[in-house]
RNA sequence: GCGCGCUUAGCUCAAUGGCUAGAGCAUCUCGUUUACACCGAGAGGGUUGGGGGUUCGAGUCCCUCAGCGCGCACCA
């Protein structure tokens, strides 16, 4: 038989137990022959760099999850992979290879840097791979995949040619959201705002034929070279003669409309609004509208077009401070005001976005053969999803009922390209380049959302395998909530598309971890706390619990070392709790089923009674999806019931076999949330014969509930801790025995081990004693020793004031009728349990305190 | 502007409308023992952000105010 160490070194062993788990087989769900499945897509880290505590929080929870399904008897498969991370990993790459070689991507060229960052993404991912096992994931790595791997950017890629065959997608003139850094268009939710102070400058425009002008308001006056009207709202009355009249746009000497449209608001600047079709999102609808033309003056590297008359090849800002110059100098700037406003950025390097009207590939999401919105906002409200915490749900139907137009082609070179080909006039769609000459295939690249957005299925072989029949739709969706609209909405959009099923029936958003005083954690600020040096430091299972505790779904929770240490302290005490079991007897054996004639003594109903009852609650929290209450639940039971309490009582009435039922309910119940250690002891105790990764979950029998053992318990522990209480407050010597006489029976042994009393039983002596007493006189005795008998006048009556102010509660409680009639049985059966509680400890009390002035 | 969340012990967080509002960390006191000082025992610490309401009963539900955080939209 093996023995447990004196210290459990999780360094050494967290390896070696995962490889004996992966080993076993157990990760691939083909190796469990059960009909009853549970699967979870795990979510693909862009391949491109290094794991962080938000994936730590995200595998931990995951982990726990499928864990506890496997050991409910469930196939349960965990699938990993990666995402190739379009314009993030580009980013990255190119900032590698400038640093490192000097180069930048377009020196190597489209087909080097791809091949190149190919292999990066590769490397990284493998590296990654091995961090992700350090958490003590139990996933199926045989079926590992990554966005680009060929079977699952077929399929995605599928998807577009069936949504360009059913004319969901279309390639047009818009105006999108453009990063001169990154030189690609990006999506609406690519773009973050950001408050700043700027400037609002008011610039004179004047009238043709008149000395009249209109005042317009810009935070942006470089885009007047591509104005081609000025706006005023039809009702402000400031501004109606001017309607229809024709303004000479300054410095480029263009004459240009004054129009009317509704959507001005008349109270901000001036109420006249330069309208820059090209250049501005609002003015590009209300360019569309009055059929204006659209003038391009800033490129694609924000500087000014050859539209841009003699401002041509200048800098955004540049071209702004000179042009205000010129303004000024002909007395046509009128003045300036500070203005704090939202401006736009790129998301990934949070360069300035320049808005442009540019030709791209859209997703129509209201398309008349399909509506994606639509489709999607009706899957959410029906109720087949779970989310969890139900609140973002209503963030979800908000979100999609503002939906617009998907722009999903990128200017970038890492990615999948469109597999679309041109020659001249032709344009061809589908997976194979077309057969002939001259065919050349579009160069955009996809927005890498649009893979990771078909994830659920693409990653099973959708549409004919066995995977995808036995595993899809999934079980369970867990992700950070700050990726809800760029991944949940879109699994949820195409998947509903491509598959016409729900992708997963539950989705559980994390919150964000933050420092200890509440800031993210980044690398400008220094406060990250690498997740692989804390399982360095205090090992894989601590950190799990820590990432798991204080956590609900959806809300940041904090993370500091002296959390991760008081779980690494916790773990210390699980290794130390079995070490006792198995010393403690050399019979000692982990026990499976144990009847009611094992259950000898007052601890032991109490301790089985209890151990039953965390069981169901810790199922059932599982279950609910509250694995931080459910954590907390065992934790007190493990180290407070058991170890405090049962565990030493055990040194004086040896029950090893209720030991062993216990120690084996433990370890299953712990094995979802600290799967190394549980592992471990588990081996030893079984002589390495026995895995608990796949051991069955611990079901809780009512038979053993027994509701007077713990009733009878409590006021063992109350009489415990009431002569603890004593020592304490009279500065008794720890190691000084207290003299105390009972003259009933009591659990005399226990009670003189644990309070560090001796109690004689008969021959009561004749000296003024403090005399104790429980509920029902259970436990009572007499404590012969001086005290201070003022005091403890005092605290008695405080402890009369307190029963005689809960029974006047209860007692009118009682006497209402609303709530006798009104209120549910058993909070009615409750209360009167308790006033009769009450009143039997006031008796006591008042006995107590009546022999006590005695003295 | 619209929406969401949060506010409970010094700190981090619990508490199906119903038991004297609880844990961990921190603090203070003490420490003999067949696992454990990464430990054990005991103690102190609360007007549950303010105000109002509903209810037999409110930390919990409603209204309102304040503070913090987030999302979306607008931003000429």
């Amino acid at each position: 038989m093996k023995e447990i160490s004196k210290q459990y070194d999780f360094k050494a062993k967290e390896p070696k137990i995962y490889a004996k788990w992966e080993k076993s087989g157990f990760f691939n769900p083909d190796n469990i022959k059960t009909e009853k499945r549970y699967s979870n897509i795990l979510p693909p880290p862009n391949a491109n760099g290094e794991l962080h505590l938000g994936h730590a929080s995200g595998y931990a929870v995951m982990d726990i999850f499928g864990r506890f399904e496997r050991m409910n008897g469930k196939k349960v498969l965990l699938l990993p992979g990666k995402d190739h991370g379009g314009i993030q990993t580009q980013v990255v790459f190119e900032r590698k290879i400038k640093e490192e070689r000097g180069v930048t991507r377009h020196e190597l060229g489209r087909e080097r840097f791809y091949k190149e960052c190919y292999e990066f993404s590769n490397g990284s991912s493998k590296y990654m791979r091995s961090q992700e096992k350090r958490i003590g994931i139990s996933a199926d790595w045989s079926r590992e995949k990554f966005t680009l791997d060929p079977d699952v950017s077929r399929i995605a890629l599928e998807t577009f040619v069936k949504m360009h065959r059913e004319e969901l997608v279309y390639k047009g003139n818009r105006i999108i959201n453009w990063c001169p850094r990154c030189g690609t268009a990006l999506s609406d939710i690519e773009v973050i705002h950001k408050e700043r102070e700027g400037k609002l400058y008011y610039i004179k425009y004047p009238i043709k034929d008149s000395k009249e002008f209109i005042i317009v308001a810009t935070t942006r006056p470089e885009t007047m070279l591509g104005d081609t009207a000025v706006a005023v709202n039809p009702k402000d009355k400031r501004y109606l003669s001017f309607i229809g009249q024709t303004i000479v746009l300054p410095l480029q000497e263009k004459e240009i409309p004054v129009i009317a449209d509704r959507r001005i608001d008349m109270e901000f600047g001036t109420g006249a609004v330069k309208v820059t079709p090209a250049h501005d999102p609002l003015d590009w609808q209300i360019g569309k509208d009055h059929k204006l033309e659209e003038v391009q003056v800033i490129d694609e590297k924000a500087q000014i077009t050859a539209n841009g008359g003699k401002y041509e090849g200048l800098d955004v800002l540049e071209a702004r401070s000179k042009i205000l110059l010129d303004l000024d100098e002909l007395g046509l700037l009128e003045k300036e005001e500070v203005l704090v406003n939202n401006v736009s950025a790129c998301e990934r390097c949070k360069t300035t976005i320049e808005p442009l009207i540019s030709k791209q590939w859209f997703i129509n999401v209201d398309a008349k053969k399909y509506s994606i919105k639509k489709k999607t906002l009706e899957a959410i409200k029906s109720g087949k999803l779970n989310i969890y915490p139900a609140s973002l749900k209503k963030v979800m139907i908000q979100w999609l009922g503002n939906l617009q137009d998907w722009c999903i082609s990128r200017q970038i070179w890492w990615g999948p390209q469109f597999p679309v080909w041109y020659k001249g006039e032709e344009i061809y769609v589908g997976l194979e380049a077309p057969k002939g000459e001259g065919w050349v295939q579009d160069e955009n690249t996809f927005d890498a959302w649009f893979f990771s957005g078909q994830w659920p299925y693409t990653t099973l072989g959708y549409p004919d395998s066995k995977d995808y029949d036995e595993f899809y739709p999934t079980d369970m969706m867990i992700m950070g909530k700050d990726i809800l609209f760029f991944w949940s909405a879109r699994m949820l959009m195409l998947s509903l598309y491509r598959t016409g099923k729900i992708p997963f029936k539950n989705l559980y958003f994390t919150g964000l971890v933050r420092d200890k005083d509440g800031h993210k954690f980044s690398k400008s600020r220094g406060n990250g706390i690498d997740p692989l040096d804390m399982i360095d430091k205090f090992g894989a299972d601590a950190l799990r619990l820590s990432l798991v505790m204080d956590i609900a779904p959806g809300q940041d929770t904090r993370l500091y070392e002296e959390k991760i240490e008081s779980f690494r302290n916790f773990i210390t005490k699980l290794w130390n709790i079995s070490k006792y079991c198995k010393q403690s007897d050399e019979k000692f054996v982990l026990v499976e089923k144990i009847s009611k004639k094992d259950l000898k003594s007052l601890s032991d109903k109490w301790i089985i009674s209890e151990l039953e009852g965390v069981t169901k609650k810790v199922t059932d929290l599982i279950k609910e999806k509250n694995i931080s209450l459910a954590q907390d639940a065992l934790r007190r039971f493990t180290w407070d019931s058991f170890a405090d309490w049962y565990i030493e009582i055990n040194k004086l009435e040896k029950n090893t076999k209720v030991l062993g039922y216990v120690l084996d309910k433990i370890l299953k119940l712990w094995h979802p949330f600290t799967p190394f250690i549980t592992e471990e002891i588990y081996g030893i105790l079984n002589n390495d014969e026995k895995l608990l990764m796949v051991a069955k979950w611990p079901k809780s029998e009512n038979k053993f509930i027994d509701k007077e053992a713990e009733n009878n318990f409590a006021d063992l522990r109350e009489l415990v801790g009431k002569i603890r209480n004593i020592r304490s407050s009279y500065h008794i010597d720890q190691a000084e025995q207290i003299e105390a006489f009972a003259d009933r029976r009591i659990e005399k042994d226990i009670i003189e081990r644990l309070a560090r009393v001796r109690i004689e039983t008969e021959g009561r002596p004749k000296i003024k004693m403090l005399q104790l007493s429980t509920r029902k006189r259970n436990f009572e005795l007499n404590i012969a020793k001086l005290i201070d008998v003022a005091k403890e006048i005092a605290f008695m009556d405080k402890e009369i004031k307190i029963l005689e102010g809960l029974i006047k509660k209860n007692e009118s409680m009682l006497k209402n009728k609303r709530f006798v009639s009104g209120a549910p049985e058993e909070v009615v059966a409750a209360a009167k349990a308790r006033l009769e509680e009450y009143e039997e400890k006031l008796k006591i009390q008042k006995e107590l305190e009546k022999n006590l002035r005695r003295l």
